[in-house]
DNA sequence: CTTTTGTACTTTACCGATACAAGACAGATT
DNA sequence: AATCTGTCTTGTATCGGTAAAGTACAAAAG
């Protein structure tokens, strides 16, 4: 096999999940924009939903013939990309067991723990070099520097002075800034998110994601915007690892972000410095908390 | 082909410089520690100084016969990894021409131009999009974003946030740090450039690199240390193309620099400050000059 | 008993090939 | 006149293979 079609199987799925909702598009450029893939695979898509019997089409003419069962789906382990399948694997062995500072990757023996091609676990490797968690020994193997305190202490620093940047600078956007209208809708996802949080406080890591990346657009600067990938990176899996007290950490946080938005609001330098530095520092107090 | 052997033939030529200078290791790992490769490496260059008579080795004897020549060397462009071929190659394009912001980049057109396979093309610039210049559309092809004001802007921007806060930390060292003992030798370096200034102040761009790394090791941030990669690669390659009034900004720079270390050793915060930012201040200016 | 050499083995760097996915273009539909 | 479909071409994602470079270990030399 040369690629696995996750792309097509992925497409094919949301187009399932389309048809449920009643809201298929009508051609195939359009279904290609919604799905975000070309027609080549949009075609691809319908020309198996003709096979399985559920749409047909002629020209430019589609009948639904019924509606799509569960056992239409791809299963989930299918429609993911490769490069999150290695990235997982990886993390896993970094967040899990033996990831003390100086220990080696070896690209060959990952690739075949997760049965693919050396060529992919590399660019993987090249990619993710930039979160500062490994680095290369030319011609030879990489070095783990380890998810330790260090790295909390170093990645907390540079978080804290870009965000407050960003944040002044988003304090100081006209009002007629569309970012504003934004935040209006942010604070109001919060909120809801505070009255359940009873049932489904989990949902808050992503909100919290969106919040941050949200002031960070107003640096206008590309280097600070990509650093809160590295951020995003360390809270996606470092997390999973650390769930005590989520729901009261989750609940503080909200009623920070809640507070941080007032202060953007109100315009004023030294509120909104006290309530992003105020919100920095609990976070980085729970990252510290979880790091070895 | 499956892999040009440059580490070889470096390593062969800077034995050859070794021999010439009287300076040769007499074991194979001290040879590999001095040119900074496997063992596996310096027996093939050994082998190969036998085969050509200049040096044989018995057991752990070994007679030098001759003199290396001139011939005895390889041809520079030989020992180039190709990853600098790549880049070199790759850099010409964007500076030269057709850099507008929103340019595809073709992996495979590349790879066809220089010759190699699409792979190393591709792992390229995967570790040159952490320079900002290029972003993947996923599936498809690479964009350009542009050597331009807005690039200056976000590099200059980012860059006086990390060196003020560098040189800071740098000033508060302990008079016991080695990096004092380093930041000395530079300033000789620096001196010792200014009286010969007629004569080579190219060597000017490369000492100013050591210079501001060796402030912002001070930082003890990786994320910091490592944003300078991003300022050299500008400088190293924008540079080459913008020579006007070279000899004026480096003089300058020098004085800047000067005046820079005297404000680290004073300790005065104010000081260091304004020192800091008069020099970036200046740098600054030179970027946004020469880009589009 | 430490360091060096000879040798065998493992891993990385790079190539070439191919299925999957994107993109281009002309003729057909509305 | 704009958008759509059919068809074709180009390019990316991934694999498997091999020469170059690194690494491990036992026997030899000091």
């Amino acid at each position: 096999m040369a690629r696995q079609n996750t792309t097509f199987k992925n497409a094919y799925n949301r187009t399932l999940a389309l048809l449920s909702a009643g809201g298929l598009e009508t051609s195939e450029p359009a279904l290609g924009r919604t799905l975000g893939v070309s027609r080549t695979t949009v075609r691809a898509v319908l020309s198996r939903l003709a096979e399985r019997g559920i749409v047909v089409s002629e020209g430019r003419r589609r009948s639904i013939l019924r509606a799509p069962a569960d056992d239409d789906y791809f299963a989930e382990a299918e429609t993911d990309p490769l490069s999150n399948v290695i990235e997982r694997t990886f993390m896993k062995r970094i967040l899990e067991a033996d990831a003390k500072a100086g220990t080696h990757v070896n690209e060959l023996e990952l690739a075949r723990e997760i049965g693919v091609a050396t060529s992919s676990v590399r660019e993987f490797l090249i990619r993710f070099s930039r979160f500062g968690l490994i680095e290369k020994r030319p011609n030879s193997h990489w070095v783990l520097k380890g998810f330790n305190r260090a790295f909390a202490d170093e990645l907390a620093e540079v978080r804290e002075m870009f965000e407050m940047r960003s944040a002044l600078a988003f304090a100081a956007l006209p009002k007629d800034n569309p970012l504003w209208g934004r935040l209006d809708l942010l604070e109001a996802e919060h909120r809801g998110l505070l009255d359940t949080i009873g049932q489904h406080f989990a949902g808050f890591s992503e909100l919290d994601e969106r919040f941050h990346r949200l002031i960070h657009a107003a640096s206008r600067n590309r280097f600070i915007i990509d650093f809160y990938d590295v951020i995003a990176m360390v809270f996606h899996y470092h997390y999973q690892w650390n769930k005590q007290n989520e729901r009261e950490r989750n609940e503080q946080a909200i009623h920070e972000h809640l507070a941080y938005i007032a202060a953007l609001r109100s315009g004023d330098v030294r509120r909104v410095r006290d309530a992003c530095a105020t919100h920095l520092e609990s976070a980085r107090a729970t990252l510290l908390a979880s790091t070895v």
